[in-house]
DNA sequence: TATTGTTATACTCTATAACTATA
DNA sequence: TATAGTTATAGAGTATAACAATA
């Protein structure tokens, strides 16, 4: 078993390295306009057909209750719709309108773009161990949380 | 020059990675009684002498405006202490007081501990590897981002 | 003049719980 | 009874700009 400090170092890398993109992409998200729970709904409803708020809250972390307010706003601006779902009524199915789309397009390439340059310094071989081994540890995570909610 | 899918796909990786910690662990933190920025104030002045307002804020990213609020918060629960510099009356020092070092020694491993678990899945070779190619991605983008504020 | 930290403003996100309408 | 989403509430973080004291 690996000793203990190894736990706390590489999540220390993941704290830091993370943060070190939020920074980096913070300003750029903000410059567009957008919040970050408002970058990270676009993001997550770009080239999909759209989803039920429950599901979106699932895959963006943000509680219910929040959800809405934060819709509201983006539904204020255009850029995402409801409409109820027709299976079942209780249900809501949010999407991004054109415009949402086109924001999506240009935003999320742009974001993408803006940050390639840092991540040039990696060989490809480098991109494919981390995007592994960072997949690894998110199913790790994930899993552990599943677990600790079901106790 | 690596193909650009494999920018993306790190950083997307490195996105969910994090966003599974953060879930993993959001809620253990705010059991402890504290907030998300509190935590990182904790963890960023425990095991130091203290440091003055503008380190405090350059290292959580936490901007001047707001890190008054959150210090007040946390100097009314008397988890840290303000003192005036001696060597720049503009400058104020803060640190932990006992009761927030103590607050540190007990939440920080307990943190840590929390997320043990979850990362033991990975082998010592792989927590190795998985940390310093974090740090390369860390500092390629902290550089990349000291150059975009200098232009 | 520039810098450190505070104040003031206005907004967004957050957790939580009560509520409605469906199922 | 349980679930999907909204409403209501109170607090906390956020950006931003104007400000005081000091350098």
């Amino acid at each position: 078993m690996a000793p203990k400090a190894n736990y706390l170092r590489t999540i220390r890398a993941l704290a830091e390295a993370w943060q070190a993109f939020d920074a980096y992409s913070g300003a750029h998200v903000r410059s567009l306009g957008l919040t970050p729970a408002q970058f990270d709904i676009v993001a997550t409803l770009g080239d999909t057909p759209g989803m039920t708020c429950k599901e979106l809250g699932e895959k963006t972390l943000i509680t219910k209750g929040t959800l809405t307010g934060v819709l509201d706003r983006m539904e204020a601006r255009k850029l995402i719709r409801r409409q109820p779902s027709e299976a079942d009524r209780r249900s809501i199915f949010i999407s991004l309108t054109p415009q949402g789309e086109r924001l999506f397009e240009k935003v999320f390439p742009a974001h993408i773009g803006h940050c390639n340059c840092a991540c040039a310094k990696l060989s490809v071989r480098e991109h494919d161990s981390l995007t592994s081994l960072l997949r690894k540890l998110r199913d790790s995570l994930r899993e552990e949380r599943e677990a600790g909610q079901a106790a």
